[in-house]
DNA sequence: ATGAAAGTTGAACCAGCTTTCAACTTGGTT
DNA sequence: AACCAAGTTGAAAGCTGGTTCAACTTTCAT
């Protein structure tokens, strides 16, 4: 939280090629982007090891020691990229919420219709939490120390299954319902694909596809008789 | 974690009135129960404000001097009752997990069917959190500090629920369904009220009535149009 | 080739924390 | 009124681990 003030952004002329190219791109602290392609790839370095180091160890127990000793870099060179232990976990959360993003994306591609796409998304998360139970970790204790990426990331996942249904239900493949319902759906949808994540993903290991037919016979038709 | 010898329970004979009164019933760590009235009192004033510490600070921005200083008890007082930090941690966790599971019990009485029941609890569950913000967030991070607690609260939660459907499935009230699909149908309903309650109990106020029909009716009838 | 910017290094500082402990107080029993 | 187990106290030990910094190395545009 501290910031010296010889990290000031020096607003004088532009210095070497490019006029303002890091900013938004890049995962470092404000004004910690890194200038050449040595320094990239160091930040890069840095970022996987905070991943292994935060998914394997949690947030408490893990220590920026542990995460350059892993990334075979100095103690010191981690403050040239961050400002802190808590900004690199800010910086992984924002990076993991576009992990999963980008992992369920591509599955609901060729899908016939809106409950074939929740069926498919699901599917892909469960798949894609099998393999990556740092990135759920990571997530989760986000609540804890970066809440204002926590709430990002679901709210805008929320979103995103809102849109999905709500384009469904114009397509009349869904049963149209104002804007609360709708709200309500979506954390719904996303509710049951988190717990089922965590069940059937990371706690325990059953069929993805099995499973997301399951909910997805949930979703489609209820539990009336 | 580290238990010092000088801890030892002592088994001379028994002293005051009763031979085992506190054991399972104490929230104390093993051995240092309280065995006066006076004692009862400290305890619990201690558990107050540990919810209270760690409800609003988190686990890691919590301090035994906070909870002390809430308590208005000396510091090493605390170490009468606990062994560690993590312990009453987790002596939190079992409790309100059972906050938890007894204030949605009576809720359920008197329902009419087995969605009924569904929809009652869901409602009373939003209250609840709406009510205790800090235990929601206690039993959120056990994930990380009491994962045993942790998945204990959620497995315990699950088969209730999972009890209630094929209890209902029995009466005919719903479809019946095979061992896996029951154990997703449960998980999907608990991960549909965990964030229910995030959204409409933690994050905003709607009316839980209200939220739990939108919930109840896609429980009933699914999303099909 | 050279100079300046960018990046790297790790010892040392230090704040904040948990945990210990020996002396002290309380209150019930005899 | 004396005893003693139970409970209370808070100063201080001891650690862990985040953060700083001044010296050093690498890179690269000119």
């Amino acid at each position: 939280m501290t910031r010296k003030t010889a990290a000031t952004p020096k607003p004088s002329g532009k210095r070497i090629g490019d006029p303002a190219p890091d900013d938004s791109a890049s995962a470092a602290s404000d004004g910690k982007a890194p200038r050449t392609p040595r320094g990239e790839k160091t930040l890069r370095k840095i970022l996987d090891a905070a991943v292994a180091e935060f998914g394997t160890r949690g947030f408490s127990d893990s220590s920026i020691v542990g995460i350059t000793t892993r990334a075979k870099v100095a103690l010191g060179t981690f403050y040239t990229y961050f400002d802190s232990k808590d900004a690199v976990f800010a910086a992984l959360v924002r990076d993991m919420s576009g992990r999963v993003r980008d992992a369920v994306a591509p599955a609901i591609e060729g899908a016939s219709d809106a409950l074939d796409i929740e069926a498919r998304a699901l599917a892909a998360y469960l798949r894609f939490v099998a393999e990556h139970n740092e990135v759920y970790r990571i997530i989760d204790e986000a609540e804890f120390v970066d809440p204002e990426g926590f709430r990002t990331h679901y709210m805008t996942t929320a979103e995103r299954i809102a849109a999905r249904l709500s384009a469904g239900a114009g397509r009349g493949e869904l049963r149209d319902v104002d804007a609360l319902a709708g709200e309500v759906r979506a954390w719904a949808v996303m509710g049951i694909n988190v717990f089922l994540g965590l069940r059937f993903g990371v706690w325990g290991a059953e069929d993805p596809n099995l499973v997301a037919r399951h909910a997805n016979d949930l979703l489609r038709d209820g539990m009336k008789p």
